[in-house]
DNA sequence: TCAGAAACGATCAAAATCAATCGAAATCGA
DNA sequence: TCGATTTCGATTGATTTTGATCGTTTCTGA
């Protein structure tokens, strides 16, 4: 903290480099020898080490990242006005996580956001049945609990009879879902009939069922319906939302926040 | 607490190293030094034991934790001579995997390296309560399971109750295990009970029980009994075990594989 | 296609870090 | 108290990491 004098150690400085590498996909040289302070005859050795370990491809000028995947959408367009509200959609949805409370973690990238920001409170037990959320999960943070199944690629969840067995038997304090669809006439909707299937199971096991989503997924409609309006307690979502909207669903009794 | 006339005392001073080690994810021997008013030969030969009890990876310079995800790279270190037997072993058994079998696989080093190798085949469904080996498969690969429960940091594994849950409702054909010890007496032996349990679960619900450990595992007793040997029907090792060791164990009726 | 620029790999010397050794101080058991 | 044992700190030579240099390769634009 006082002392910048200390250069950072080999493994710490790889892997910031991966991590740089990783967020944006590519990294230049120069960039990490700026970024990290070293000469760029270190940042060759350390490329060529991450690279023999997998984690990047090496390419004239700099790197690729390997490890990119789905994962990435969410670093991927860190500017973009949808990543944006997401990340201020998880900021307020963690202000509703209390002390030593139980919560479920869906899939999707806004409840990404906010399993980064649990990664904090390690007074509190996770749920979810989210791959990505694991991974974030993996070193430090709350107790995690993963309710198993069958993988299902495309979103990274478990999904299927296997997740319910687990899920029957643990009931959540809160349940912060995402979604592909929701509107007022068709409730929330989902792109796979699996995974809307476990929603249901888990907002039935659930103290409260707090539904994140941004207002471009408002009046959109999906293939596989999820659950009527009256299963939910409250949404979060941002003020591109229509008025009426907000409006019609106060009236039904759901709390809307737009942070 | 406020006066520290005495210094502290040295498992004590070590138990201070290891969560310094921990909450930073690494250290420096200097930063050590200083915070802990003891000479750097001191620091030395405290990080020389931590690292023989598994808490911490020495890297030039200081050390990081084992719990941390920035000892990855060093967990597969691809050069040693125990990773190029495990890489053997998994290579070997990958050839007991049949088409359209059902295969379990357990955490561990070498059944990761098997994870990674069973990428490539579509055929087959995989069971694992390994979040590495999810990962390994997350882009491509096998149908994949995952068991679920309680999340257990040190192993990146589920583990407790209700990964049972899951387990009991499914029978695979090969169940791939790796161990921290096995010996003629106390049979295979683990760090953790609830680990241990769910081993013990998987090996009734499976076919055959494919036993992978390398030689440094043999004569190796843990803390917590898995099972004994009337439950594992192959052991793939390597040939530095003792030769009356495999002897011994095909007269029981084990196949030993040596690759 | 060709030339200039940028990036690369190899090599070497300097600096930091490490391991080994020794002696001093503290601790323990008789 | 004495001697044995352990723990600690300092010194020294060995090892590892790092940064700079230089010749070679790769990219880019005319």
């Amino acid at each position: 903290m006082i002392q910048e004098t200390h250069p950072a150690l080999a493994p710490e400085r790889r892997d910031r480099i991966r991590s740089l590498v990783r967020e944006g996909g590519v990294a230049r040289v120069e960039d990490l020898r700026k970024n990290l302070k070293v000469s760029v005859a270190t940042i060759r050795r350390d490329l060529e080490i991450l690279e023999e370990e997998g984690k990047i491809k090496r390419v004239h000028g700099g790197a690729v990242s390997m490890e990119s995947r789905l994962e990435e959408s969410v670093f991927d367009d860190k500017t973009s006005q949808a990543s944006k509200q997401k990340k201020r959609i998880a900021e307020d949805a963690l202000n509703l996580v209390g002390h030593e409370e139980s919560v479920f973690l869906d899939g999707g990238s806004t409840t990404l956001f906010l399993a980064r920001l649990l990664k904090q409170r390690t007074d509190i037990t996770v749920v979810t049945n989210s791959v990505r959320a694991i991974e974030e999960l993996a070193d430090s943070g709350p107790r995690v609990i993963f309710t198993g199944g069958e993988f299902r690629r495309i979103s990274q969840t478990m999904v299927g009879p296997l997740s319910s067995a687990i899920l029957e038997q643990i009931r959540v304090d809160k349940a912060f879902m995402g979604t592909m669809g929701f509107c007022l006439k068709n409730g929330i909707t989902t792109t796979d009939p699996n995974e809307a299937y476990i929603k249901r199971v888990v907002a039935e096991n659930a103290g409260q069922v707090i539904l994140m989503a941004d207002s471009s997924k408002a009046e959109k409609v999906s293939f596989a319906r999820v659950s009527d309006w009256d299963q939910v307690d409250i949404l979060i979502s941002d003020h591109d939302i229509p008025k009426d909207f907000t409006k019609t669903l106060r009236k039904r009794g759901i709390k809307v926040r737009l942070p």
